[in-house]
DNA sequence: TAAGTCAACGAAAACGTTTACGTGACGCCA
DNA sequence: TGGCGTCACGTAAACGTTTTCGTTGACTTA
């Protein structure tokens, strides 16, 4: 009656599930908790059934969850993966973290969900921080370049990346789809809509995924004999996608006529050039028709009017875990797809 | 030779910060472990000075982070805050996450985020899950009934609701805004355009937040003497926001000629209703004045001419925080704001 | 000088698992 | 019947912390 727990004393019933231990467990099924925990991990047939049944029974009245810290603590890895994404304001990107989410969730596994904001120190501070929880994997969603990736490429942790490669290695685990492709076909989709001059958007080059698209771009345009000038490859340092494509326009506009076409290397690009051109009210035939990537979720409601590189968001979530299974190659290439979004 | 390590065998620097345990570090700064630990937690003057600098120097040279999983086994707690989101496709959830993340992560904490696709069996295992994990907290972003839920409720398991109160126990800790308060300015805000002549389409009202924002309009036309009449709250029972919004406008085009005013009980309803309307053609003039709830983050960027009730995004992270420190009251009410954009 | 206080630190237990190892019981075969 | 193998299970160690308690030695005080 001193008020310790009551548990026991008090009239709940035996099933108060709150810091229920193997211990527990193993005392109400009436054997040692190495019995427990094989039944639990199921090793085949350490156990008879009848004890197995036993501890089912106790385990469900208990309401008994495996403990994971004690778990991680022992086997010196946890069921946790954690997931860096470089930038969590993107959909393209949650998306792709919802997807993974659910993959993990059917395998057992549990997401830790960081957003590194695409600073190198907050990488590394989310680097050493998962790595102290013992993730099982680390998925960077990405990446950036910063000291601490390359010590964890070093000593070999388990790393995977997705969408943009690894910086300065390009034999790291890889999830995405090809890049350069991906470029090469949104030139040949304006390109067969007789649209030959083009200006491309996009954000800083210290991204594979960035890199890649405008290389195909680049060279399937000058294949085709219409070479894209330099100075129509816009950027600004140091700025969102939104803001990038907003001040990629109001250059376009600045300078002259607009082009024909405008690529942007992300749908957000071409959601912040759009926003610029309706405001500068073009007349419905000049404004320019526009091809972004990534193909945001929400575009066939709020953006009709955007054609883009569709990547297969549900399928990231499967990958991921293919890849942390480690049966899987080090390099899974999505299939991407064009949407096609006539203009109004 | 026998590659059992070759950590100590082989040339490899004493700063192989793999596996680095508080033992480590003990022994390099020679002291016990135990005073190693109370320098890492800072506890006061436990330590002198010199034996500070010691173990500080050997934890800088070691690389040292103290072992989630050992330290959550000992304090029965770990470092990890649960956020089960009732829907990540919706960005005002994933942008109230990323608040989250960032307010969790400049305390030490880390947020471990799930997708309870609004079903209570996913609620219940994630509940389940997280509580082996034995998280510090548990948000719920968008609660649903559910049995867990209330079997934790009464354990006293901390938990924290956000946008809905916890179903069934209005005095859980919450944290969002007046929603009903949020109503009324609404209605007020079309009223005082004029608009009397209104429809409002919501999701599915087990969500304390739709029923209040419902009330809060119901109400403040009512006060106006322009009731809303029943047959124009419209839903779909089971489907998601974007579908909502556009069968909701579909059914508004079939029965007459739509009202002058639509008010949506979040801003993809609105955006599924925006289609449906512009898919139909409609002259200027006939367009139904939109108004959504969330404000979401894109909205500027392509969606301008939805108005809508905005929540303080990045005030959420604070507010979760506030209250797992548990020095917070019970109820956290955020300030919303009617943003105003004007149709085209 | 003896007793007491206090700072600084070490020894050891505990948290909940998993797992290597040991041990009976039992069956099988020579 | 003795030897051997296997099954089913228990014992105990280990994982990396935090924290209680105890033990020094130095210093103060009567």
């Amino acid at each position: 009656m001193t008020g310790k727990t009551g548990l026991s004393r008090c009239g709940r019933p035996a099933t108060a599930d709150r810091g229920v231990s193997i211990r527990a467990v193993a005392a109400r099924a009436q054997v040692s908790i190495a019995t427990v925990s094989r039944v639990v991990n199921g090793l085949p047939n350490m156990a008879s059934p009848e004890t197995v049944a036993r501890v089912r029974a106790a385990i469900a009245e208990l309401g008994y969850r495996p403990s994971s810290a004690g778990r991680s603590l022992r086997q010196r890895e946890s069921r946790l993966v954690a997931v860096i994404a470089a930038n969590l304001a993107n959909p393209a990107m949650t998306a792709i973290s919802a997807s993974v989410e659910v993959a993990l969730r059917s395998r057992g596994l549990v997401l830790a969900l960081c957003d590194s904001h695409d600073q190198a120190e907050l990488q590394d501070e989310y680097l050493l921080e998962m790595r102290a929880h013992l993730v099982r994997a680390t998925v960077l969603l990405g990446a950036v370049a910063s000291p601490k990736l390359v010590a964890m490429i070093e000593t070999g942790e388990p790393l995977v990346f997705v969408n943009r490669r690894c910086p300065g290695d390009d034999d790291q685990p890889f999830i995405g789809i090809d890049n350069r492709q991906a470029g090469r076909d949104a030139a040949a989709f304006l390109l067969a809509k007789g649209i030959r001059d083009v200006a491309v958007a996009h954000g800083h080059l210290a991204s594979s995924a960035t890199i890649d698209r405008i290389a195909g771009i680049r060279e399937a345009f000058a294949e085709a004999g219409a070479p894209v000038p330099p100075e129509r490859f816009l950027t600004t340092q140091g700025a969102e996608h939104l803001e990038i494509g907003y001040r990629a326009a109001d250059h376009l506009l600045a300078v002259g006529r607009p082009p024909a076409g405008l690529i942007c290397a992300s749908d957000m690009i071409a959601f912040g050039a759009h926003r610029r051109l309706i405001e500068a009210g073009l007349a419905p035939g000049a404004m320019p028709r526009l091809l972004g990537f990534d193909d945001n979720p929400l575009n066939p409601w709020v953006a009709p009017w955007l054609s883009s590189v569709r990547i297969p968001y549900q399928a990231y979530g499967d990958a991921v875990v293919r890849m942390i299974d480690a049966d899987a190659p080090r390099r899974i290439i999505l299939a991407h797809q064009i949407v096609d979004r006539p203009p109004p």
